[in-house]
DNA sequence: TCCTGTATTGAAAGCGTTTTCATATAGGGA
DNA sequence: TCCCTATATGAAAACGCTTTCAATACAGGA
């Protein structure tokens, strides 16, 4: 809403366009008095330039875009929350494009956002590949929470092999042998790292890891309740519950209590993400803990930093991991005595 | 990502920019033979205009925003979903601004809006009043979910009025006599209707109101909680509780489980909004349901109406009501024989 | 003293549209 | 036949900025 153009500015000033442009834009071009000069004006109108114009002479791309296939989750929504806020620090315009998980929705956000010469993109986990790898031809790319096979994208996630082995070490530590674990869609590699993480903590135990014991869930509420149903029809129960999410350990929880399971005097249930709407209750879901913004905040800098640099399309790019803590809560006990396992 | 400019497809149509310019806005303006010849064109080399070309020459406003309040919310992330989705239909840039109900956000987000001339702005309940009014000041503006007592401001909101009689008069029904209301913040106007129609329900059944049946609430999981101890601490227990929302319904109805009350044996809650997300388990919870996608549809379109007729600023605006819908799931119990109220 | 290089600034040429204004053509009325 | 009015198109001027290129000034080196 600035009422002013660069060249009043520049009038006001005495000087000319290019100044007050390099003022803004490149300030150690300029002079020390004119520079302060023309700060001073430029502030004291508040003088913002027209980003159409300059988005036009300027060749360079502008703005971000977010994806998320589903913006109801809670890990996802706090992701946006973050990054919308890192954006709007830096006056950068996001458009956060939510596909439920939907390709047909991917692809015409991808098209409407290339057609825009978006900047850059933050694909978040969940996002299907082919789109990830159009993207990239065009763009400059980030994925969060989120890898895959290719050198030449830069990736910011959560260690989640040592994650998915913490809770399981957690689980062992308290004496349990029989865990299940409740897994998200195939090829999310977040959800299978968190399943080797399980996995080799077992066996780093002598535990042999059974495959009945895991459930492949969707990350969504509803999987904990299939999986919860799902375990308590084994003839042997287990006696934990390792989760990919929260959602899902939630589901599992609520729906267990329904049925009068107790947790965790039953069954112990550990999840993973630690998001704060699952700790409201008396109950306060044990799980590890993603580091959300420091994830968002990694991925964010990443991305303007080979949007400034200007990287190269095939150029190596960084993968960064970031450690998760284990927070203990209430719904893990420590099987004493004589061990419990399997159905009462 | 178009690679030509309008100049080109200019030539090979051999014809002038200004001619495909008006092939593309103001199509009546050209003889049949060459707008087919262009149209054509246009569409074999998927030509789209420089958008920022576009905006740069004409002064036109562009592009949507939407204030929620939390989008952690499952309601305004639904707003959130739906609007997205109507935006991308029509190919207009959407700018979601979750402000995390903090007005120096709401004010950044403002004053960035209006600095990139924005052509229009949705605000849902819960975003404050002065920002309100100074975006319409300088922009096109509806409402959804709130309304203000000025005419000049487009509002669609849910008949949240009748929607609290409905729950009301449904539990009267039930037999309930002593029905709790949990409320939104003060001077949530859709809060406050529902408290009112909840009251009229009453009074029309010669229920007498009592203020200690009233629990502020914010509107958040947590709030729910809290208002079931508030209740379940009163002498007298209500035998059915209304929450101004689903997510302060659960809230009070896994708390309350938690502590051993059955629900609806105990206590029959009902809600408001109807998310699917609660409707999860095996007890669905009985709500009004809002019809988020009329709701959302509606704001959409008066809104592009509003921008493409050039509304004046200070004309009526209209005042959409959507009506409401009780959804009975498994949260409330008819009271049978003598009647049940109070400590058991 | 003259030359070269560097730092600073301004003039002007775009950037890709839209829009105004002018021109040309065709048709209609006198 | 001539003039006038619509109608259809093109030329060119914005739009407000960035950026290249040229100009100037000044310092240091030979």
């Amino acid at each position: 809403m600035s009422k002013y153009t660069i060249t009043e500015i520049a009038q006001l000033c005495g000087t000319s366009p290019a100044t007050v442009s390099r003022v803004l834009n490149n300030p150690e071009l300029v002079a020390d008095p004119l520079r302060e000069r023309i700060a001073q004006k430029v502030k004291e109108l508040g003088y913002k330039p027209n980003p159409f114009a300059s988005r036009l002479s300027s060749k360079s791309r502008w703005g971000l875009a977010l994806f998320v296939f589903d913006i109801l989750n809670p890990f996802f929504a706090l992701i946006v929350r973050r990054i919308s806020h890192l954006a709007m620090e830096q006056g950068i315009p996001l458009t956060i494009c939510d596909t439920e998980n939907n390709p047909e929705k991917e692809k015409i956000y991808l098209d409407y956002l290339l057609d825009n010469k978006i900047g850059g993109i933050i694909f978040a986990e969940g996002i299907s590949i082919p789109i990830i790898e159009r993207a990239k031809k065009h763009t400059k790319t980030v994925l969060i929470d989120r890898y895959i096979e290719d050198d030449s994208i830069s990736e910011v996630s959560s260690d989640n092999y040592n994650g998915g082995k913490q809770a399981a070490e957690y689980l062992i530590q308290l004496n349990h042998r029989r865990i299940g674990f409740i897994g998200g869609p195939k090829n999310w590699n977040s959800s299978d790292d968190r399943l080797a993480g399980y996995r080799d903590a077992l066996e780093a135990h002598g535990i042999p890891f059974s495959p009945e014991l895991v459930f492949q869930g969707d990350l969504r509420f509803e999987s904990g309740i299939a999986a919860i149903e799902y375990f308590l029809a084994l003839p042997d129960w287990p006696t934990a519950i390792f989760s990919a999410n929260d959602q899902m350990a939630f589901g599992a929880l609520t729906k267990a209590r329904s049925l009068n399971i107790s947790i965790p005097e039953d069954i112990s249930i550990i999840g993973f993400d630690n998001i704060p709407f699952y700790s409201l209750f008396n109950t306060k879901l044990t799980t590890v803990q993603q580091n959300i913004p420091e994830l968002c905040e990694n991925a964010f800098y990443l991305l303007m930093d080979n949007i400034q640099r200007g990287a190269e399309k095939e150029e190596k790019q960084k993968k960064i991991v970031i450690p998760t803590q284990l927070k203990i809560g209430d719904t893990c006990r420590k099987l004493i005595g004589p061990l419990h396992d399997g159905k009462r």
